[in-house]
DNA sequence: TGAGGTATTGGGCAAACGCCCAAGGCGAAT
DNA sequence: ATTCGCCTTGGGCGTTTGCCCAATACCTCA
């Protein structure tokens, strides 16, 4: 019943993973110390360079498994919209007032900062950047957006980061962009708004 | 014809907040330290806290400074725009090829990640943003664009910066966004679109 | 039961960190 | 000529950093 060795080394592994996710979107990618990590795993600091060479390879084993999982949450989500422009009439209005807990954004930013001083985050970073722009363009095509499906995909990509990071600057910055999104997909101007209190 | 001892502080304290600028950029808000301020302004490291409270006092202060000039040369070429829909139709296409120096954008995703752990920067980037948001919606209007032009501006201010960040991490994804960026502001359909090599 | 392997402990080292300050330099004002 | 005020020097304070390592605990398997 007892654990293994090799079993709780893969825990304390885990925990020290999950640990930094959660140091990088609160304190930042350049602030994320040894100790902190240890801190916040809840093991002793001499455990962090016993399973990883350094804190940067912690750093880039971490933000990649976190985007890698978020990326498959989000996709989950698309493949259960209906099918047709319905289906991305929903998703886009969702994603309108997509105002979401923010951290999976400022992970993700921190990374392509991060990515612009270390070529391996750089190149794992574009790999999951490309399968989710690949999967969105294919998945806009088969609701019945044929136009520029790819081009369409990067755009609302870089937009929802770029919304959500604009937005976490001015909370109080609450315009509705229902009308720009839906041209932006190519669907008809909306006929009849819900009234917003 | 020798400067005085107040001129001679103004002028230390302008590298200083040049070096900061260019810091910021090259190594992360959070790797800028008093003494690579220092060499890179070429100037002693006491120096950095005789003109400065805090390292993160001269942080903020640099990095908002150096985003009001580049929102200043950006409304400057937008002032040039000829007017009506033929500007805009220029603005977009030269939005959609931009991929000029992305230090500025760089700057601008650490000072927002900044401000997501300090209120100062946060107001202060916060009021920056406001009155970009409001001289491009303007902009627009005076366009012709009349519809929903701050949701737009809102839209395309936040996509600049998502894209060129997204661009940044893999460099091969040239995909053309002329297309979402002309249903974006309201265009119609490009009829004849120059063979790109 | 003893050997072998993995995970963990606890301490430590050199370097870099933010910030501080007494002493001195040097035009400007008196 | 002397005082005044700002800027600069050079060094140093205590803390924190990344990374290392000998010793130990504990499970597994022969």
């Amino acid at each position: 019943m007892t654990p293994t060795a090799a079993e709780r080394g893969q825990e304390t592994r885990a925990r020290l993973i999950a640990a930094a996710g959660h140091l990088i979107v609160e304190e930042g990618w350049g602030a994320v110390t040894t100790r902190k990590l240890a801190a916040r795993a809840g093991v002793r600091p001499g455990l962090v360079h016993y399973h990883f060479g350094t804190v940067t390879d912690l750093l880039i084993e971490a933000s990649l498994e976190a985007l890698e999982r978020e990326v498959g949450i989000v996709m989950g989500l698309l493949a259960q919209a209906p099918p047709g422009p319905l289906g991305v009439e929903l998703a886009v209005t969702g994603m309108a007032q997509y105002s979401a807990d923010p951290a999976s954004t400022i992970l993700t930013s921190e990374m392509m900062l991060a990515a612009t001083r270390n070529e391996r985050l750089r190149t794992g970073l574009a790999a999951v950047q490309g399968k989710w722009l690949q999967a969105v363009a294919q998945w806009l095509n088969e609701h019945g957006l044929t136009v520029e499906p790819d081009a369409t995909a990067l755009v609302l990509g870089a937009l929802l980061d770029g919304l959500v990071l604009h937005r976490l600057v001015d909370p109080e910055l609450a315009v509705p962009v229902d009308g720009p999104l839906r041209r932006l997909v190519g669907l008809p101007e909306a006929t009849n708004r819900p009234a917003t209190p």
